[in-house]
DNA sequence: AACAACCGCAACCGCCATGTG
DNA sequence: GCACATGGCGGTTGCGGTTGT
C-alpha cells in the first residue's frame, strides 16, 4: 500500500504565485505563525476577507482569484514562505564573502545545501542551489579541469586506492598516503557540545559535559563545519567514541567541540598514524575534504573504523 | 524582426526522517 | 513496534527572460 500523497492536486493552482496568494499566504502566517502546512490552504483562505477587507468583508469575491481557500498544496505554502514570502530572506546579489563561503561549504558538505544556507543569514538552501548549479559549479568544474591537468596538485582529491608505484620526488616523509573511513553516521548530531572562554580554561584541558552543563547548547553543528571550513581550528583529536574534538586556541577563545562525523580522508604523509587506542590528533591541512562523498574512492581500502561495537 | 538557443530561478516532485497515536 | 502524518531536503523541471544568429 503506498503512501498517500501529501494533498489532493486536483482543483489546486500550480505554478507562479499570483500576488494575492503571496498576501494571503503573508497575512495567515503572521497572525498564526508558521507549520500545519497541509491545513494552512484552507484555513487561510476562509479567513483572508476578515484580514483585508474588514468593513466588506465580500468583496475578494469579486476578484478573479476568489479565494475560497487558497488553492495551493500546503507544501507548496511552505516552499513559498520559506524561499521567497519569509521577512528575513536577502534576494540576489550574493557577496564575494558569502560566495567563498559556500564554496568552502560545498566542499566541506557537499550538497547539503540547507546546511550550508544555515551558515548564510537570509540565504535560502534554494538560492544557494541554485547559484550553485548556475555560477559557482561551473566554475569549480573548470578549476578541477586545471588543477587535474597541473603537474604540482596537491591535496585529498588526489589520494588514490592505488597502491603507490612512484617514489618521492623529494625529501619528504615517505610515509604511506592512505585514507581512512570511520565509523560512518551522518553528520547531523552533536555529541557534547563545549564552549569555554580562553581566560576560563587551560589550553587542552578536556572537558566534560559534566564540567559546564549550562554551555552544551551553545554550540551548534553548523559553527563547528564553519570553524573547521575557516580553518580556524588548530587540530582535530579523534576521540574513542566517533566523534572529532576541535580546538581553538589563539584569538580570545578556546573551545572543545565533539560532534559526529560521516566519514574522512586523512592523508597520513602530513599526520602521525593513530595510536592502537584508536586516538589520533589530524592537522587540518589534511582534512580538507572530509564529509565530501565525492572525494570519496570506489574501490575498497584499508580504513579506520573509530570505534568498533 | 523572427527564431533558436541558452540561462536563471521559482516551483514541483519524490524520498527520507521524525513525531504521534 | 507499527502505521500514518508531517516537515524537510535535494534533484529536477519548465517557464520566462535574454542573448545570439
Amino acid at each position: 500500500m503506498g503512501r498517500s500523497p501529501c494533498c489532493s492536486k486536483e482543483g489546486l493552482n500550480r505554478g507562479a504565485w499570483t500576488a494575492l496568494e503571496d498576501k494571503i499566504l503573508t497575512s495567515y502566517i503572521k497572525a498564526h505563525g508558521e507549520g500545519k502546512w497541509r491545513n494552512l490552504p484552507k484555513r487561510a483562505g476562509t479567513q483572508f476577507p476578515f484580514i483585508f477587507f474588514p468593513c466588506f468583508p465580500l468583496f475578494p469575491l469579486f476578484l478573479e482569484h476568489t479565494p475560497s481557500g487558497l488553492k495551493r498544496c500546503g507544501k507548496s505554502c511552505r516552499l513559498r514562505w520559506l524561499n521567497y514570502l519569509r521577512p528575513d530572506i536577502k534576494r540576489g546579489n550574493i557577496s564575494h564573502d558569502e560566495e567563498e563561503l559556500i564554496i568552502r561549504l560545498h566542499n566541506l558538505l557537499g550538497n547539503r545545501w540547507s546546511l550550508i544556507a544555515g551558515r548564510l543569514p537570509g540565504r535560502t538552501d534554494n538560492e544557494i542551489k541554485n547559484y550553485w548549479n548556475t555560477n559557482l559549479g561551473k566554475k569549480a568544474r573548470a578549476q578541477t579541469q586545471t588543477q587535474s591537468s597541473s603537474p604540482d596538485n596537491s591535496g585529498l582529491k588526489k589520494i588514490s586506492s592505488e597502491p603507490q608505484t612512484t617514489e618521492p620526488s623529494n625529501s619528504q616523509p615517505t610515509l604511506e598516503t592512505k585514507a581512512i573511513r570511520t565509523k560512518a553516521t551522518r553528520c547531523t548530531k552533536l555529541l557534547y557540545p563545549l564552549l569555554q572562554r580562553s581566560e576560563e580554561v587551560e589550553p587542552n584541558h578536556t572537558l566534560t559535559p559534566q564540567d559546564q552543563p549550562e554551555l552544551q547548547d551553545e554550540w551548534n553543528q553548523n559553527e563547528v563545519l564553519d570553524v573547521i571550513s575557516r580553518q580556524k581550528a588548530d587540530f582535530l583529536t579523534f576521540g574513542s567514541n566517533d566523534h572529532v574534538q576541535t580546538s581553538i586556541t589563539g584569538e580570545e577563545q578556546y573551545c572543545l567541540q565533539p560532534f559526529e562525523i560521516e566519514e574522512m580522508f586523512v592523508d597520513w604523509t602530513k599526520n602521525p598514524c593513530p595510536e592502537e587506542d584508536n586516538n589520533a590528533t589530524l592537522g587540518l591541512d589534511s582534512l580538507e575534504f572530509f564529509l565530501n562523498d565525492e572525494d570519496w574512492p570506489s574501490q575498497e581500502i584499508p580504513c579506520f573504523t573509530g570505534n568498533e561495537n
